[in-house]
DNA sequence: GTCTATATACCGATAGAC
DNA sequence: GTCTATCGGTATATAGAC
């Protein structure tokens, strides 16, 4: 049974033309905002004419769908390098790794954490093989705390809400900035406190 | 020099009718989010027709901008009724009064929270005179978090971004619930530690 | 001050030629 | 797979009659 040789070749250019279309997109969330995409601005910008956008993805909420699983498989990515090596022994140390490991994907990029955490539009509503990377961080986080002692729903609730505070602040108050990225650490140094660390 | 007796009672109903639209704006935004407001489903909550409200605001931006004057001015209220009768004495207990009145009030309306902190579209401007009761309550969270000792930036947007991401992942994660509404006082609890009360 | 009618400008999505 | 042409819908806003 021979396949044809040319099978592959083209699967490639459907994907690299999907992953062109998935970059433009992500260029023009970063200038217009996360919800002001349209598909003129992103078939502009791969040099193609909005309908043919359609010949890669279903609709515009589909390529929302895409970014929607990127943006989580790039967390999990980011939280498994930081973890990779086996957290430090100090659980003070290992929780401070963690959060700013978080943090620092989180504050990076604007649009993305508006895409990952608030609602883009009534409509849209992540497919669940792209909520799973989603689901993925979050099984990771509990692993990671509760292999440093963290195991209570109280002190999850706690740690997830001042780590996502401080994310917030630092992309509404101080763009760019480093206003809240200071206060990480001793953010998490109270914490550590109040779980007993 | 004789006042037209008719003057006020025109004025009144044209104020009358302003404070309808609002509150039908208001509507409209809790039930589909503050970014999804239309003049026509405004209109069909105030029984009008769209183009009539223009005799009540001059664009959509001046609803929103008459909104979020409305919004930050009862966040203002609340905190002064909170700390009115002068602020407990135990600056511990104090952090919690004021704290608890800034997330009670956030966490009671959704819309309204992202109305007040979060970018709604990317034309829309709150003028200075709107924007004005937002500096105030900063003003006033500024002098109270003061009288009690706490003076140094950092302690200031560690104290804010504590509290408003537990009103985020509220609003978030539980809306119309209380799992992360049970976290305040441990919160503040912390906070004060570190402050050093 | 409210109405009807309309201007103007988008949007997402589809049909069908090539 | 990309194109042109277009559909069908919705939005803010204005003009002018009443």
């Amino acid at each position: 049974m021979l396949v044809d040789p040319m099978r592959d070749r083209v699967a490639e250019r459907r994907e690299a033309t999907r992953r062109e279309i998935l970059t433009s997109a992500w260029e023009v969330a970063q200038e217009k905002g996360i919800a002001a995409i349209t598909l003129k601005d992103v078939a502009d910008r791969v040099g193609m004419r909005p309908p043919s956008l359609y010949s890669h993805f279903a609709s515009k909420n589909a390529i929302y769908d895409a970014m929607f699983a990127q943006a989580w498989q790039g967390c999990l990515e980011a939280l498994h390098a930081a973890a990779g090596p086996g957290l430090p022994g100090d659980p003070r140390v290992a929780m401070t790794v963690m959060g700013r490991a978080y943090f620092d994907y989180a504050v990076a990029d604007q649009a993305r954490n508006q895409l990952m955490n608030a609602r883009i539009s009534a409509d849209f509503q992540p497919s669940p093989e792209a909520y799973a990377p989603s689901l993925a961080v979050w099984e990771l986080s509990r692993t990671l705390l509760a292999s440093i002692g963290v195991t209570a729903e109280a002190d999850l609730d706690l740690y997830s809400a001042v780590v996502g505070g401080l994310v917030d602040a630092q992309l509404a108050n101080d763009p760019g900035g480093d206003r809240y990225a200071r206060q990480l650490d001793r953010a998490i140094g109270m914490l550590a406190d109040q779980f007993g660390f």
